[in-house]
DNA sequence: CCATTTATACTCTCCTTGAGCATAAGATGG
DNA sequence: CCATCTTATGCTCAAGGAGAGTATAAATGG
């Protein structure tokens, strides 16, 4: 902070230069599977200098995305704000300050001649997915690592708060997972070394977690825009930025269960939805299904301006 | 955003320098007064540059608050970042980034040779305070102003929608106050020029709406801040970090009130700590009182261990 | 001793939530 | 046409949580 702190916000001090950067996580769901736009072949988040022609750091975000996929962001929201000053690996080189954004939209195009593309989000973080139970690598490969990383600790104490605080995070030792701890979680592993990206020469040479590393802290941006996203979900209906004009309930149960890495309750996820009249009828029914074909529902917009920012609920709280 | 989204994040790209600035949301209870750090004779927060010289804006933070009120800030969180051109008046001069932070600590000594000092932050907000009950500048000043607003729309049908916003936010015609809309209500008041700090030439000259204005935007800043902590002690211990070592739980329960502005019910009340293990008695009983004398607690601080981020829940809930 | 004030223990009811059962409505293969 | 598979959809039930009220205890000042 500053030595005088009487002097306000407003006053321009030279020497206290910065790059403004701007990082998106852009979110869509396809087929149940959620991804994120990427560049230099999944290895970064889209990202770019801000640029101060537009008004606000959001308008930016927004005209940059339209541009790229052709179509609206539905849902935009600040993430976080880091600020490095080894960013660029020169101590003394220029600070830069790095704003990161949450988009939500569709996939469908993505505009030519860019080299951007969509990829699974559970590509980086293979633990987060829930789905079908608690993935193999959890328990044979990171539990144990983080057994390891405990019992290096100094003190007995310490070795064991350690490993309190691995089980709470990764649901270890019968306790329940918590989806939205993304964050925490890929924290805890470049704690213990056991992320690439945190670099410390560690001894070992190979990466001893799976999911695909990115560059500089984005996965650790992307890890806070899962989190982000986790959590919203179940007190607002972002969701459905994500899906499509019309669509089936259980359409749109595979979307929050892709998000959520976890799976609802079938009926009690449609009795939710429904009692909140959060969606109508469209009249018509789904085609090319198995089983007895599914009525499709769109969003009732107007439940925003009634409810504004009061409250939805998804069946996903911790037990 | 950018031109080239390929570029990495931490390519420096001169043109886009800009300055940064930390703007901190100081919060402390006392009396049952919730209190904000100002400066200028509580017409800023406390700001400055941000100097390098730290290794995380967090830090850089911490240090300076522990500096000026002699002792640690307990919990510190990123609010929001702000990038305006016209925050120095010249579209084209340097831009700015402003940086929000939210903490908490207690009033205690604010460091000699400071301006700082604590201001209550009602006194910036008066319609936010519900503990008596909805207070009369709402239906007395605010809602008559904001049906003019509303009247002022251009057609029927957006005179309706304004109105309903109108409602929804301030909890008028009604509908259920929601004391997490901190942030919304101000919003609104601005775009329907009630607040000084609009400055649209509004045709009248004194601001109708009560409450203290601030410089810039602090205002929002502060609303911001509000609607955080209101929406987190809801769900995280957070409010510990403003209590005393050892409190009655009436205390306790005064200092939520205080921040939420607005009464719970004191028996649930109990039951919720309680339950959670979130205290213990210190054996000793509170002194000076009126009345029968209360045990005194403490705050466990096991239980972030045991429980982490997980949840902690106080009967503040939407009916 | 009484009124007053605060502390604390219980109770009761309603609603939410998790979970399961049962039935309906399509397709498909014999 | 029937058996079977798959998904859709309606309904019930029990446990726990949340809101609100009643009753009693322990101090103080007259």
């Amino acid at each position: 902070m500053a030595r005088s702190p009487q002097k306000k916000a407003s006053a321009p001090a030279s020497g206290n230069a910065v790059t403004a950067d701007l990082v998106a996580v852009l979110v869509a769901v396809t087929d149940g599977t959620p991804k994120i736009m990427t560049i230099a072949g999944g290895a970064a988040l889209p990202s770019g200098p801000f640029e101060f022609t537009h008004r606000s750091l959001q308008t930016a975000l927004r005209a940059w995305v339209e541009a790229q996929t052709g179509h609206p962001l539905g849902y935009v929201e600040q993430l976080y704000t880091f600020a490095d000053r080894g960013r660029s690996g020169d101590a003394k080189g220029p600070h830069s300050v790095s704003i990161s954004y949450l988009g939500l939209t569709r996939e469908d195009r993505v505009g030519e001649g860019f080299e951007a593309h969509w990829s699974g989000w559970y590509d980086y973080f293979p633990w987060e997915d829930h789905r079908a139970g608690a993935p193999a690598c959890l328990a044979k490969i990171i539990a144990p690592q983080l057994k390891a990383w405990a019992k290096a600790a100094s003190s007995p104490m310490l070795q064991r708060e350690r490993w309190q605080r691995c089980a709470i995070t990764f649901g270890l030792d019968d306790r329940d997972w918590n989806e939205e701890l993304v964050l925490q979680r890929y924290e805890l592993l470049w704690e213990a070394s056991l992320i690439p990206e945190a670099g410390r020469a560690h001894g070992r040479e190979a990466p001893v977690v799976p999911g695909k590393p990115m560059t500089a802290d984005h996965r650790r941006i992307l890890a806070t825009g899962i989190a982000r996203l986790r959590a919203k979900i179940k007190y607002r209906p972002v969701v459905f930025e994500l899906m499509p004009a019309e669509f089936t309930l259980l359409q749109l149960q595979r979307s929050v269960e892709a998000l959520a890495g976890r799976l609802v309750h079938k009926q009690n996820f449609r009795r939710l939805i429904e009692q909140q009249e959060l969606v109508e009828e469209t009249g018509a029914m789904a085609a090319d299904t198995v089983g007895r074909p599914a009525k499709l529902f769109r969003f009732r917009h107007a439940v925003l301006a009634e409810r504004a920012v009061a409250g939805t609920k998804l069946p996903l709280s911790r037990t």
